[in-house]
DNA sequence: ACTATTCTAGAATATTATTCTAGAATATAA
DNA sequence: TTATATTCTAGAATAATATTCTAGAATAGT
């Protein structure tokens, strides 16, 4: 039996719609974008599109929620990988840094495209996944904040400063700007963010 | 005579456009909003508004070059007024406040849509508009890493640790998720970015 | 096997961005 | 001033394309 190119599950419509949704749209963005030409590029009707996703924009809330939603997971676990202030600060940045580089086209959709007015529904899940970022990064460190281990700050500051360097970097290093991927200045970004939030202990 | 309300030199098309155009944009983004909505908010004819943008996306480009080219000026302007290495950091995230509190609207709408994928003649222009503002800032530290005044880095390291922070948490402003205005934190965020990027001298 | 639900299809429709033609306003030259 | 060119305004006509709709196929549940 030879090599069997087609994985056991193929993908269903949803997965390939989506695939080609993000191709095209980091291509041209999601306003020159034809919900014709990605269910042409999927090999999906019109009418599936419009069933799974509802609209051209749903298909674009999907992807961002879709990988909001993944990076917040794998941020999630590897704060519960660690302990102390400074262990979750560098896990946080490597984590972050590690999640850009793992899904390139994903992040650079992410990035580029903030474009996400509060739209009804979807507008909620997108609210609610962002909210949750920043609730776990704030639950994470309020903790080392009475032992001292970190600068007492407003709360959410912590965020900002530990993260916010990394979040320029990468839309600069997805945007073409610079090549040398952040994952190479991940001590260094490491070491920025600790000192920004470590306490005088 | 009583009080004037019009302007001596009234507002041209082009200005109630894109004045009319950045309301619309921010409450339902650049895909929901239509042209001739926005014609009809700004008392402009379609064809008046294909005159001087071309397009939607043409006007949506406008308002962000514009804005972007304003805030790298007042950048360039507090940079020309101060000298050393801290006072640089310093005047920097705390220009880059002044004009998001001095333009809300048009800062919400810079950061919330990215979505510029570089579109023929104006996506040059932006890529033009973005590359000066990192050269700016490149341009201005790395005179002070010789004497020590600085530390070491990577050139395209220094504008994300120094205003990566006050963009993360302007982002969080803008949209609503937190009411403490960027100025109130200006201080703060010049302090970690001095202590970022200070050298050991 | 029957029924309900989900999914696929693509033609028909509706929306709306853009083009086009003509004319008004404004600048420039003689 | 008159003539001429250029820029700007207007909105109806057109073209592009997002969305709806109806019908039927696949699938799940009983």
């Amino acid at each position: 039996m030879p090599h069997e190119a087609t994985p056991a599950t193929p993908e269903s419509s949803a997965d390939r719609l989506l695939k080609a949704a993000l191709r095209v749209f980091n291509e041209i963005g999601v306003n020159a974008a034809s919900i014709h030409e990605i269910c042409r590029l999927a090999d999906v009707s019109i009418g599936s599109a419009y069933h799974h996703f509802g609209s051209k924009q749903g298909l674009a809330d999907a992807l961002l929620v879709n990988g909001l939603s993944d990076n917040n997971r794998r941020l999630a676990e590897q704060l519960r990988r660690v302990q102390g202030a400074e262990a979750g600060v560098r896990a946080a940045v490597k984590s972050v840094i590690r999640w850009i580089e793992d899904n390139p086209e994903l992040a650079q959709f992410i990035y580029m495209t903030a474009d996400s007015k509060a739209r009804d529904s979807t507008g909620k899940l997108l609210q609610q996944v962002n909210a949750d970022y920043w609730a776990m990064i704030e639950d994470y460190f309020k903790s080392y904040v009475h032992s001292g281990e970190l600068r007492r700050l407003p709360l959410e500051c912590y965020a900002p400063l530990i993260l916010g360097p990394v979040h320029d970097y990468a839309r600069k290093y997805l945007s073409g700007q610079i090549t040398v991927p952040p994952s190479k200045r991940a001590d260094m970004f490491a070491d920025a963010a600790w000192l920004a939030v470590k306490g005088n202990g």
